[in-house]
RNA sequence: AGCCUGGUGGUGUAAUGGUAGCACAGGAGUUUUUGGUACUCUCAGUCGGGGUUCGAGUCCCUGCCGGGCUGCCA
């Protein structure tokens, strides 16, 4: 896994860091952080955010630390956090004892909110969200100052210590910084650091009554923490001077706030507001649903943490905005699972096919390589008699030129087995197909022939008797377009839901060595694709596997070209 | 509308005043007991207009286009 960094450039993030450290800043030093908020579950755009920050310290020799930003009890829960933590450590990512919560600064940041009250840097205001923004002003217009910006000093200590001592109602008074009501960035003008909230804190239980915004926990945690690099994204650009002013006015270690560009991927939506609606409106059986670009959707799919890394590495970081294409995403999985995964014999709907010159009572066991990317993986013995089942799609009765799988005539190659022609296709009352019969060239044990001659169709088969049974489920992208998040005349993300982004197939075979797979442990079907047993599913359910991608398919792409 | 921010092939990302490169996607081919993999070749780009310069994707001016901002969310 180690690359040479040496012949890559730096991006801007990393340059800067660089720089930061030939220039002796921060004594040399990097810590960076992944603050998410346990509102919710990690996505592939934290997956980048987790990649970035944990991978920018080790590179430079640092230290990244988790911290669960936990300011705002109305929305965070203690299950989101443990999912948090599970999601980041399958990443392959270690924090070590540097797990944080925004809620163990509670105290410090009372305290600094009262030495900017002190300062005259801070006051208690009474205005209700109404009135607080009939006074901020708009986008071109300033705003005007609360009434109650020059409350005494004495009068807004007690009354903050009274906001926090629980004696007023939620939203009847706020605490605000007092900064600029006429500056072009609206974040700047008085903005709300402290709000009264009578929620229990999953951390700190009914000790607190007030709780602190964003902008004044942030970059003190950063602060405390001793961060010498906040990455974060784009939309946090207009809290930068907010950021800035805290640390500066608060005399405190000042962090260097830097911007990126959150991941968006298409035919996805990638924010948690959309994932949450998904999985409470039930277009989606929960947030480890498959079909989420969730961690904990896209492990049940089988992706691995490797194969997301790689990803991370190679969509690049910049300030612009970006849509990475779907394909990349599906090319990192393949060229992770490749290397790795080990091979087996499935069809997703059978074809039953009788070898007519195979002894009725004979079976056998032949060689079948694990996996050809790595001889490591050794072989092992599949099952082989009389009635085999073949996929239907490796059939057709008039095929098209170019065709080489099984015809009427046409002789192909069962892997690792034998080559088989078929003499005769059998009809159900229905006229549908329902059996093949076809010959076996016994010379051709294990798929070759010493007459050197060439078969060019090569399909996978299981035998009749022995192969398992179970459903598969075949995953395609949540949506029909490659932008669901831009609503064209009113309409809503969730119009675009792709109807056949699961398929159930409950006619599979497979060899009966699938079931000795650990649920969640990829391995490929040959010529069908990447799956795994789903980690999910009831007992009564059987054998249940999940796509996780299919295999390139360049015969599928050059027919339905035409 | 004001402020902030950004514009390089289809997508993403390099080139820090000196040959516009890489990856994915697309196309063609070689190899192949997976129409997979691997390998080879190929298509395709500096938002427009001015300027500075021997030389501009890069610097300056200007226009156009995209994104963000009017939560007591983060």
């Amino acid at each position: 896994m180690e690359e040479s960094t040496a012949d890559k450039p730096l991006d801007f993030i990393r340059s800067i860091i660089s720089e930061d450290r030939t220039n002796g800043k921060n004594e040399g030093r990097v810590h960076t952080r992944f603050p998410p908020e346990p509102n919710g579950y990690l996505h592939l755009g934290h997956a980048k955010s987790i990649c970035l920050n944990f991978g920018v310290a080790e590179e430079f020799g640092g230290l990244c630390n988790l911290r669960l930003d936990d300011t705002n009890p109305a929305a965070e829960k203690t299950e989101y956090a443990e999912a948090i933590m599970a999601d980041v450590r399958w990443l392959g990512f270690d924090w070590e004892e540097r797990l944080h919560h925004a809620s163990d600064y509670f105290d410090q940041l009372f305290d600094w909110a009262v030495r900017l009250i002190e300062n005259g840097k801070a006051f208690v205001c009474d205005l209700n969200f109404e009135e607080m923004r009939e006074l901020r002003g708009t986008l071109t217009e300033p705003g005007k100052p609360s009434p109650f910006r020059d409350r005494p000093v004495e009068e807004n200590l007690d009354l903050f210590q009274k906001m926090k001592a629980g004696e007023f109602p939620e939203g009847s008074k706020t605490l605000r910084a007092k900064i600029d009501m006429a500056s072009p960035n609206l974040n700047l003008r008085d903005p709300v650091i402290y709000r009264i909230l009578h929620k229990e804190h999953p951390k700190t239980g009914t000790q607190w009554k007030i709780y602190p915004s964003y902008d004044f926990a942030h970059g003190q945690s950063d602060s405390i923490e001793g961060i010498t690099h906040s990455l974060c994204t784009l939309e946090f650009e207009h809290h930068r001077p907010l950021y800035d002013w805290f640390c500066e006015n608060l005399g405190i270690h000042h962090p260097q706030q830097i911007e990126f560009a959150r991941l968006n991927l298409n035919y996805t939506v990638m924010s948690k507001r959309k994932m949450l609606r998904l999985v409470t409106e039930g277009h989606v059986n929960g947030w480890d649903d498959p079909r989420m670009p969730t961690l904990s959707g896209m492990r049940r799919r089988g992706y691995t943490p490797q194969a997301i890394r790689a990803f991370c590495d190679r969509v690049g970081l910049a300030k612009r905005e970006n849509v990475i294409e779907m394909e990349l995403l599906e090319y990192c999985l393949r060229d992770d699972l490749n290397r790795r995964a080990e091979r087996r014999l499935g069809v997703l709907n059978p074809l039953k096919v009788t070898l007519q010159n195979y002894p009725e009572d004979q079976t056998e066991e032949l060689d079948a390589i694990n996996n050809p990317e790595d001889p490591d993986a050794g072989t092992r013995k599949i099952h082989f008699s009389r009635e085999i089942l073949i996929d239907r799609n490796d059939f057709m009765e008039d095929p098209p030129k170019k065709y080489f799988r099984m015809a009427p005539g046409r002789e192909v190659r069962l892997k690792y087995a034998y080559y088989v022609t078929c003499k005769e296709v059998i009809r159900d009352e229905s006229g549908e197909i329902s059996e093949l019969i076809c010959s076996y060239d016994p010379e051709s044990r294990g798929g070759g022939t010493a007459d050197g001659r060439k078969v060019k169709g090569t399909i996978q088969w299981v035998d009749a008797r022995t192969a398992l049974p179970c459903s598969a489920n075949l995953y395609d992208r949540l949506f029909s377009c490659p932008n669901p998040e831009e609503n064209e005349d009113g309409k809503d993300f969730t119009d675009f839901i792709n109807s056949g982004s699961l398929e159930v197939v409950t006619t599979a075979r497979v060899e009966p060595s699938v079931s000795a797979f650990e649920p969640g442990q990829p391995f490929q079907l040959e010529r069908v694709g990447y799956f795994c047993i789903d980690t999910n599913a009831v007992a009564e359910a059987g054998l249940v596997l999940n796509r996780s991608v299919a295999l390139r398919d360049s015969w599928s792409k050059k027919t339905q070209g035409k």
